[in-house]
DNA sequence: CGACTAGTTGAGGCCAGTCAATGTTGGTGG
DNA sequence: CCACCAACATTGACTGGCCTCAACTAGTCG
């Protein structure tokens, strides 16, 4: 059914002609892009997204390791990723740094800048990968018209949060291994929810980035993927991953279905 | 639907003639509540108010460990704690429970429940709690005509969510002692930004339940507050706590301030 | 092809979990 | 009012899982 989850720039080399491309090429058309049913255009009217279309002037293209918006950067826009990923990073006071997020396609990034008016992490690119910007007041002024907009704005906040809370009860409730294989699911979950395969997908972070963002060391968990592997339930091979036994996972951490 | 949840006699003798009480003296009245620069009238004027007001029609009356929603219920609206305290927890497969939150007054409760209609989480209140019900799709109407209603309410979702993360970076990077003195602090703020001392204050939360919340065992947040007092920073007496030494704790987290 | 970064695997130590005994507090009913 | 009980809390001894340190291998990119 669908193609290759792997979007490996290599083998796309005639997107890419020149490092300057006009800004008409790079704007965003919602009603055609490929995430508009997990994004804010869900169940819009063609002529609402057309509204949010005209709000969304500029879609920005990030190499490998490129940020999107740094930590301490004023708070302007939502960024909604086209395709590609990102990780969500805060510096800490010792110069390392701690993963608090992961971003893939369909995912809107940025939430947290709201409140403060300040962005409180950074979001680096994973892989090359495209970016919608969308501006928040001007956003805000059109859910004043659009009640369903407004409606989904809230679910895609309520979305964020729900998924954070999820990662507290990893971070406070698992053991290592436990904590690897919720994170293998859950990125397994929602590659399905965007229509791509759910057993085999390309981890885009390093082990040491997961482990940040599990709250483990690179060693521990490089050790529970290569158990799981000898347990036959996933294959490793780098950064690719197959998930052989989905429901032996999910029996590990009690997820149902 | 739900009966009149009757005030403790013991603490309002004067206002209780019968078990009836009127739907009036227990209407909300955001005007007069200590709360509105921390909740969603901030700022509002006084005719937005009057309109926020008579949406609230319910504010409720928790006893002690009594459910304000539970996992599973559908979501209708969201709870602004007027006083007391509640913790919202997730019951797990193997029948234990994880506290994923703890809120005081002014914080608002039941944002998860949005993009999914159902509560994620349960709410029980920790101790007597004052709590102002506000149905969601009656906000959001209100919403399209005060921009800046809406402005707020976006403002308290991104709060929780930067709070929801600030403590993702707890569980994920932070040994136990620092856990325990990072939550610590996190109240002292949250009880300062309230107009009450920042150095003296009671925990309404059990070892355990602060423990679920961190992701440690009872055992280990006794011997923290212990290991703490002994060197001085702290005054532990059953629940009661007092910061003594407010910079050295921020210290032992790399607080800034 | 060489330098570098990312990843794997092993050995040993330490922090926090586990198990257990004891102390303390607050609510209930005689 | 006090005795009693159950829930909460503290402390100690031991164990085990994860971190640390270290050596080595496998990719990656100029």
């Amino acid at each position: 059914m669908h193609s290759i989850p792997i979007r490996d720039p290599a083998l796309h080399p005639q997107s890419v002609v020149s490092n300057v491309i006009s800004i008409r090429d790079l704007k965003a058309h919602c009603a055609s892009c490929s995430m508009r049913e997990l994004c804010l255009p869900i169940g819009l009217t063609p002529d609402a997204m057309r509204e949010l279309d005209a709000l969304i002037t500029i879609r920005r293209h990030f190499k490998k390791g490129e940020s999107v918006f740094r930590s301490g950067d004023r708070f302007a826009a939502l960024y909604a990723i086209r395709s590609g990923s990102c990780k969500v990073s805060v510096p800490t006071e010792d110069g390392r740094e701690q993963v608090s997020g992961y971003h893939i396609m369909g995912d809107i990034m940025g939430f947290d800048g709201i409140g403060s008016d300040r962005h409180g992490g950074q979001a680096t690119a994973l892989e090359d990968t495209e970016v919608c910007e969308i501006p928040f007041d001007r956003l805000e002024e059109l859910c004043d018209r659009i009640a369903l907009l407004q409606h989904n704005l809230h679910r895609l906040l309520s979305r964020e949060l729900a998924r954070d809370q999820n990662q507290l009860l990893v971070l406070g409730g698992m053991k290592a291994e436990e904590r690897v294989v919720a994170f293998l699911l859950d990125l397994s979950n929602r590659y399905r929810e965007r229509g791509y395969s759910s057993t085999e997908f390309v981890l885009r972070m390093t082990r040491s980035e997961i482990g940040s963002y599990l709250g483990l060391k690179l060693e521990t968990v490089s050790r529970s993927l290569s158990h799981l592997q000898a347990e036959g339930l996933v294959k490793i091979k780098n950064k690719a991953v197959q998930l052989i036994n989905l429901p032996a996972l999910r029996a590990l951490i009690n997820e149902r279905e």
